[in-house]
DNA sequence: CTGAATCCCTGACGATACTG
DNA sequence: CAGTATCGTCAGGGATTCAG
């Protein structure tokens, strides 16, 4: 059902869709639950700095730009919570911990891909306004 | 690159990515434009209200769910700053004003697929472990 | 080193009322 | 109908400090 929407929408033909309130709540209900999960401007980031094998607090606070330790620290809890990792305590002196990427948070892969497929793409439209000078109403998404 | 990264992350192989700063931050970069244009709650409520159709003020209001007529205009100026959309005012009277998907917007089709076939799993998910009364500490992203 | 506790502040979001 | 203006709330996020 929404897939059809997709199709159409990744073809350009909006019209088709035509308007139906529920179905509109339905289609918006997994989209929200996944913005849900994956809100906030970190758990994408942090996944990222996992997957490139950061498993020590300190290690993905500095792969991560400039994260506070609270934030990190309440991040880390909530990708726990959602199972997309699993804390280690190692009972050494001083205390080290590992997080973990669970089996689950492999599923995220498809979208982070998307993400990132899309995030460069506009990156290079948004160079290219700004190379013509084109946008004096700068869109200013650039890092 | 990164599209490697995120093979290896469906396949479950995690170790492979090694640590690697610059990596990191090249790879982080788009993800966060990407997030950077569509952060907040309503990017997506109303981009999908929009491929269903809805182009007036008012039924696109009633389309996303309560969101504020505040928050609405400003999320809509956001949108056309970021190309997403154009807004056409008829000078009829009372006025009457169209919002009109660009043909840029259907570049987020398959994010949006994505993003909605991982809302619809996850949903699922949670649904059983409801069900099975497993989560004493309940991951509550249920709408 | 890890990470909890505290304090604080900005900005996203919301409700209501009002104008063209 | 389509917004703007105004005010208010609250949680995300940041700096710093403290403890195991």
């Amino acid at each position: 059902m929404m897939e059809d929407m997709m199709k159409e929408m990744a073809m350009g033909d909006f019209e088709a869709a035509g308007i139906d309130a529920e179905r509109c709540t339905r289609a918006l209900a997994p989209v929200r639950d996944a913005l849900y999960v994956l809100n906030g401007k970190w758990k994408f980031p942090i996944i990222i700095a996992m997957v490139q094998g950061n498993k020590r607090f300190g290690e993905i606070r500095k792969a991560v730009d400039k994260i506070a330790a609270k934030v990190l620290s309440n991040e880390l809890k909530e990708l726990e919570l959602n199972g997309f990792l699993v804390r280690k305590v190692h009972d050494t002196f001083p205390v080290s911990t590992e997080y973990v990427l669970t089996e689950y948070s492999t599923t995220l892969g498809p979208v982070m891909n998307e993400l990132w497929k899309w995030g460069t793409m506009h990156r290079e439209k948004i160079m290219k306004q700004v190379d013509a000078k084109e946008s004096k109403t700068a869109p200013h998404p650039i890092s």
